[in-house]
DNA sequence: CCCTTTAATAGTCCACCTGACACTAAATGG
DNA sequence: CCATTTAGTGTCAGGTGGACTATTAAAGGG
């Protein structure tokens, strides 16, 4: 690092995008834009944009969060660095290096388009390739990677409240779980091994139910204050 | 995304850092160059430098990495992107994004000045603050990021190989967990479950045995294919 | 050369975690 | 009213992991 000269090196421009996922109905849904220019205009993409010369790249994450998602309290949603992708060629233009964030929504009101974008949906995410693929420059790949790094962090930290609502039952919890990591857990071990589980849930105090559908109303609960868990939950063995 | 200009922006400098580690005599060494010139002149430091316009960040930290400790199959070492630094003012002459690398090197050769810095050695990291604290910028954040993801992935990776030369002692693998969590390890323990983890490690089939101090000869392992290890490895609780 | 020290390796015991599963409770829809 | 659905409780067998003891094989000192 001898003296630096901000014109010594061809300048990079610096993005975020923004791996944005929620759970609808039970399954797992990622925010997709519609790209309306050139290059791979009408393809989707991850949402994101540039990160301003005074900020950073938080703080430009949290921005085009609220931008493209439209909800109020940005503030208090799940936001992770991933990583960065820095490969030279990945943008046909010029040079650009991508600080990727991963994003956990509770509820999902519905999307709206954000500046650059012809349109923005809640689009599901699963197993299957699904019928968008494939994203814009490398966003496949970075979602995939969010996907990844979601399903592991759900084993060993309390992230999956992130998923919730402030009040939630044990069974929406669950849900995530499943969404995630697509597989089916026992209704009655979760439910032990998240109550054995300290500073994961609290139960609200009051008799507080809630009726959602069919079946037996469940007693609701919040986030508890861990960050990390002891033991983990190991999600089910053998993924082929 | 609309248009891209690249001079529509104030151009962003992009570095690598490093956080490179070690075992030595079975406490966790972290490299260090010594800052030549200010800011921080005379301050220990994350060796690290610029992204060339043509390389990823990837390929510049392997190139700073080989560059610093004199290594000659950089190839092999275990590198890998821990998080981007990017507040406006970690470095007080311009804006520059910083991609953060760790690395795991198994035997220690000694360190050599690079170019930019006036000298480099392996120094003792800990529980304790070191004498030679605190890092110029913020790399004391950086390195205990580092060293707390090392930690973690030692858990539920096979990771701990990557400190060990091609062919190594359970012994040697124990201390390695031993150093970067600042713990004891029961050695029979330790045995019963690496041995148990499919895919960890694997004999050397000759009746291949190492002798390097007192003590009952050990048999010879090397690194398992494994990436993943189900069940995890968890570290002892409690660290308050 | 013997004896102590050190580390590797083997084995045991027991508490606890976990998966599988049965059973009850409370709501909804026909 | 009854079948269905989901919540919540309980049980049981097998496996894991921590604590601990014992044995083996080398090095080093007197």
């Amino acid at each position: 690092m001898q003296g630096y000269d901000k014109y010594a090196y061809e300048p990079f421009a610096v993005t975020v995008d923004l791996a944005v996922f929620t759970i609808r109905e039970g399954r797992l849904h990622a925010l997709l834009v519609e790209r309306g220019e050139q290059p791979y205009a009408g393809r989707r993409a991850l949402p994101g944009g540039f990160v301003q010369p005074d900020e950073a790249a938080e703080t430009a994450a949290r921005r085009e969060l609220a931008e493209e998602t439209g909800l109020s309290d940005v503030a208090g949603l799940h936001l992770e660095q991933l990583r960065t992708y820095s490969e030279p060629d990945r943008d046909p233009r010029m040079r650009v290096v991508s600080v990727a964030f991963t994003a956990l929504v509770p509820d999902a009101p519905e999307a709206r388009a954000g500046s650059d974008a012809a349109r923005a949906d809640w689009l599901p995410y699963g197993e299957h390739r699904p019928s968008y693929a494939p994203l814009a420059f490398d966003h496949d790949r970075i979602l995939a990677d969010a996907h990844e790094r979601v399903g592991a962090k759900l084993e060993y930290t309390g992230l999956a409240t992130a998923f919730c609502p402030p009040e939630f039952t044990l069974g929406e919890l669950r849900q995530v779980y499943q969404a995630v990591w697509g597989a089916e857990l026992d209704p009655a071990n979760f439910r032990r091994k998240v109550l054995a589980t300290p500073g994961l849930v609290e139960a609200v105090p009051g008799a507080a139910r809630l009726t959602g559908g069919r079946g037996k109303p469940a007693a609701l609960y919040r986030a508890g204050g861990a960050t990390a868990l002891h033991p983990p939950l190991l999600r089910p063995e053998g993924r082929p």
